[in-house]
DNA sequence: CGCGAGGTACCTCATTTGTGGTATCACTTT
DNA sequence: AAAGTGATACCACAAATGAGGTACCTCGCG
């Protein structure tokens, strides 16, 4: 490790406060520099394709749309973007979907920063890091059946209030129909009832408040 | 405002990036100082005891307490502490219950820092201050109803998934009894049934997931 | 002391929900 | 072509839920 250019990162978060935790964390070390910074998914965007940053850390939250959206459109165009999702916790289903995706790392905004810096630097050597706490909650639903995406929209209203006959009604299928969805989804989510499936797909970040 | 002795800062919140953020801001203030930090509850209560620092910016979420209980813990003890709640969105209840505790401002952590150091100075001189969207969002719960404490216990036991006999066992009520509270629930939280209850409750941060 | 609030309990009845089946159709994968 | 998956639909029946009452007890507050 000669005199390499430093790792160019590029911090994605509505949060200015951490933005400037992180600008701070990444400029203190020697082999990195923060090259750019953004607060929404469409800045993040529009930004990437200028810097092409090294490294990108991408809040899943953001004000205009999800952080995997915008992994998504990134990666579209720029496959070989390396970028570690950094996030509060949610639920394994987001981490799932952001693995997919192609995140090569996702880290807990409660990690202390030495966590952080390694795995840019993991990742930047072109690694995947998942910390173990964040793998063994991915573990525990591996085996799980996942909903389909017409149960996931029968969750969401189920959550609403809505009644069987209502639901039918919004999605224009019969209310019979709406039963066997509202079944399956009880069955994959080990719920005994419509209430705790709402419970868990909360929990398991399947749907959203 | 000649030569007075700095405000003096104390942050206490679980993430280490976001306080990085918080110390470099406050110390890059000429009036400022961040004088200490801390990440769990207990750290904050018995750092608050050393320091006594003219603000402190508490997190509602730590890893050991809730930042209500802290700053009950620390109101009951030094009722002129001036303690500004600095949070992630939360439910009006969280909001209701910290002001009524006696905080003396009500933060999110994606305002611009020109707000956060605002609101450092009006809560040091002695002045509340709660943004216009948080104020707003209190003003849409005013008039409603308050669950009781038993009402709060039957509701997490819904959001269970538990069914109202289990209820009555697991709480040593009647079935009767347990129909009454959550008719009551519902009624209060304008929900039309059971699961838009829990919906509601975890909105509003009455129950937690 | 009386009054209201909160918790408890019981009753009835209509509606909704959950369980167990069977079956068709479109689409993808093998 | 066959098998599998997801979505749709219907039937019947048991169980749970929600809506409407009435009533009693305790505790704290004015």
């Amino acid at each position: 490790m000669t005199s390499e250019s430093p790792i160019r990162v590029f911090s994605v978060d509505d949060h200015p406060l951490l933005r400037e935790g992180i600008s701070a964390l990444v400029n203190s070390q020697p082999d990195m520099v923060l090259c750019a910074e953004a607060s929404t998914g469409g800045e993040a965007i529009q930004m990437f394709k200028q810097q092409l940053p090294d490294i990108t850390l991408l809040d899943l939250r953001l004000p205009d749309m999800s952080g995997i959206d915008v992994l998504i459109a990134i990666r579209s165009e720029f496959p070989e973007a390396r970028i570690i999702m950094l996030t509060t916790f949610e639920g394994d289903v987001e981490i799932q979907r952001a693995l997919q995706a192609g995140a090569r790392g996702y880290l807990l905004k409660n990690m202390p920063p030495s966590e952080l810096l390694d795995v840019i630097r993991q990742v930047h050597g072109g690694k995947k890091r998942i910390p173990p706490e964040i793998a063994s909650q991915l573990l525990e639903h591996m085996s799980d059946e996942v909903l389909t995406e017409r149960e996931i929209e029968v969750l969401r209203e189920v959550a609403g209030g809505n009644r069987n006959r209502e639901i039918a009604e919004r999605l224009f299928i019969s209310e019979e129909t709406v039963k066997v969805h509202i079944k399956h989804i009880m069955e994959k989510l080990g719920a005994s009832d419509r209430t705790q499936a709402v419970s868990i797909g909360l929990r398991r970040g399947i749907i959203q408040l």
